[in-house]
DNA sequence: CGGCATCCGTGACGATACTG
DNA sequence: CAGTATCGTCACGGATGCCG
């Protein structure tokens, strides 16, 4: 194992990078921002990623103390990557990029592949912290965990618990809500928004 | 010249490192974000970087919008580079690169280089906008321009205008400053912080 | 079948030398 | 000074094979 290569630049950015820099690294603790995930999930979710690359990368993040690898319980022989309290603290980084990337996204390219969960990203600082929120899209189903402290920050499908919310729309009204061009209200009472369930949020987003 | 490799997703994050994500190429947004720079003077502060791969970022940031390249007025056939706006829109990306490696930088590596002006990039979240501050450490001297609208966000050297206050300090003081570990204010009380200067900031300073 | 390891072709990277 | 040219090496992407 080759020792690990480093900007060798006194300077903490730099000092991020020389740890989450390498292609693919960020894009593997976006997903994993998501909950537990199986190395073939990865693999189906991060198209492009050649296996020997995921695996390496997979060390590297255990090895720098980013994520764990932890045996599901039986039956079965499935083992899931996870995020430590140090990986999960690189939300801010992808919220970051992301703010910055709104601005080059654009149309949805025919090339482009999408994951439901990849919206739940930005919804993250919409909702600011109003609790946990689920959203079905065409493209899928997932929900998001503002404001929570430990835990997954989003994830696919409905939430694992009780949510506060439930909202339909389309991606187009979830990508503006994401980028703070439209607010949730204004999304429900324009009908592009359609709420359920009967959590205080989910009530007063439907009484305005 | 090939087209640009994309991680092919619909995901701002993943669009922004389809930009950004390339080795070196956030090092030199941070190198831009003191304002304008020369090739040799990038290559100078960025130990490692091969010169093609520096001539190869910088034509990739203008083909992409983040940096222009300029003419400097005669005499001299010197040409600098400089962020657009769309390019120091990344500030917030590099901070939070930045706060997150805070907890791995720990100690100066002997292989570690070290630029004034890095200390700066976590200075300007402590400073929340409180003006042109000049700051000279033993590495050398460079200013924070807090809460300027527009222009470099740091700068090596003296500011070239008027410092709204001027501080000395060791470098060990500066981060934990920049960390948010120390308060300005406590710093100068505790006298880790020798404050000049007479604009109201420089003043507010001293008198606690 | 999930979780890699191996092999291979291509492109990115790093160091040095060289040029307008 | 500001790059381009060259070259060896390494990282990446794709396919396939192995092993529990």
């Amino acid at each position: 194992m080759p020792p690990r290569r480093s900007y060798d630049q006194y300077c903490s950015a730099a000092r991020a990078l020389d740890l989450v820099g390498d292609r693919w690294t960020l894009l593997i603790v976006r997903e994993l921002l998501a909950g537990p995930r199986r190395y073939t999930d990865l693999h189906a979710d991060l198209p492009g990623v050649s296996t020997d690359v995921l695996a390496s990368r997979l060390k590297d993040m255990e090895r720098d103390g980013l994520a764990t690898r932890r045996r599901l319980p039986p039956p079965g022989v499935a083992s899931v990557y996870e995020l430590t309290a140090r990986g999960a603290a690189l939300l801010p980084v992808l919220q970051a990029l992301g703010r910055w990337g709104e601005g080059e996204l654009g149309e949805r390219r025919p090339t482009d592949a999408v994951r439901a969960h990849w919206f739940a990203l930005p919804l993250l600082r919409a909702l600011d912290g109003r609790g946990v929120v689920e959203v079905r899209l065409e493209e899928g189903e997932f929900h998001v965990r503002a404001g929570a402290e430990e835990g997954p920050a989003y994830g696919d499908g409905p939430a694992p618990g009780e949510a506060d919310a439930r909202l339909v729309m389309d991606s187009a009204t979830c990508a503006a809500v994401g980028r703070g061009e439209l607010a949730l209200a204004d999304a429900v009472r324009s009908g592009r928004v359609t709420v359920s369930g009967d959590g205080p949020l989910a009530k007063a987003l439907r009484e305005g």
